[in-house]
DNA sequence: CAAATGATTCGCT
DNA sequence: GCGAATCATTTGG
């Protein structure tokens, strides 16, 4: 399978944009398969981006947990049961948003939340949409919170529900893979799912042993 | 440090 | 109305 559709030369680095053929395959592998490789939103012509060091896969129809449950399918959630490789932004909690990927085939519901990245690209305009301060400004904490979670990378790489079914193979918002695979992957129980039943005790949070920008 | 709490809006029942 | 795939702040140790 070619899992990519385009070489890129950036900066005297070769970045490999993920093909909506990345995306296409189980869910739980696609997770895991996401860490490591780089989110990328090309922000007033700058490229924002982070590392994607943690995920949560959401397995649609059988998943308590899944906004897709039972075939659950609403305005909000439509872009699930969609093609792969679309992204799914939902607005919570009255303030914030975050980020899917949607994965496998047109009319299963999955998709891989984006949980936390490591600040790559843009850092001067991630601390300006995070606290609006230079980067300089920041004080250790909030660099170490500029994007440790799923609300806070999206208010970092403007991500809000204008990306909802943007096609992440496109050029405004996608993921790179610029190999870089020297991680250990762990796994837990999902967070903030306490309603989800049974499903709140499935393993399908993965993240990056050690790294400093996992949530907390 | 951990735990508790308030913020604030949308989507669905 | 109510609850939500969250976060910042405050409080107490």
């Amino acid at each position: 399978m070619n899992v990519y559709s385009k070489l890129e030369k950036i900066k005297g680095d070769f970045m490999i944009k993920l093909s909506k053929d990345f995306y296409a395959d189980e869910t739980t592998k696609v997770a895991k398969l996401l860490l490591g490789k780089k989110l990328v939103h090309i922000c007033s012509g700058e490229r924002v981006s982070g590392r994607i060091v943690e995920v949560e896969a959401y397995k649609g129809i059988s998943d308590k947990a899944a906004h897709a449950y039972n075939g659950r399918k609403t305005k909000r959630n439509e872009m699930l049961y969609g093609e792969c490789g679309i992204a799914y932004v939902f607005f919570i909690y009255g303030m914030y948003n975050c980020m899917n990927v949607v994965t496998q085939k047109k009319g299963e519901p999955e998709g891989v939340l984006i949980r936390a990245l490591e600040p790559c690209e843009g850092n001067e305009k991630m601390a300006e949409f995070r606290f609006k301060k230079r980067y300089e400004e920041l004080s250790k904490r909030e660099v170490r919170n500029l994007t440790n979670g799923p609300g806070k990378l999206c208010t970092a790489l403007d991500i809000d529900r204008k990306l909802n079914g943007a096609d992440m193979s496109g050029s405004e918002i996608f993921i790179e893979d610029d190999d870089f695979n020297s991680f250990k992957i762990e796994s837990s129980k999902r967070i903030n799912i306490d309603y989800a039943g049974e499903a709140k005790d499935y393993l399908l949070r993965f993240y990056i042993k050690g790294n400093p920008y996992v949530s907390k």
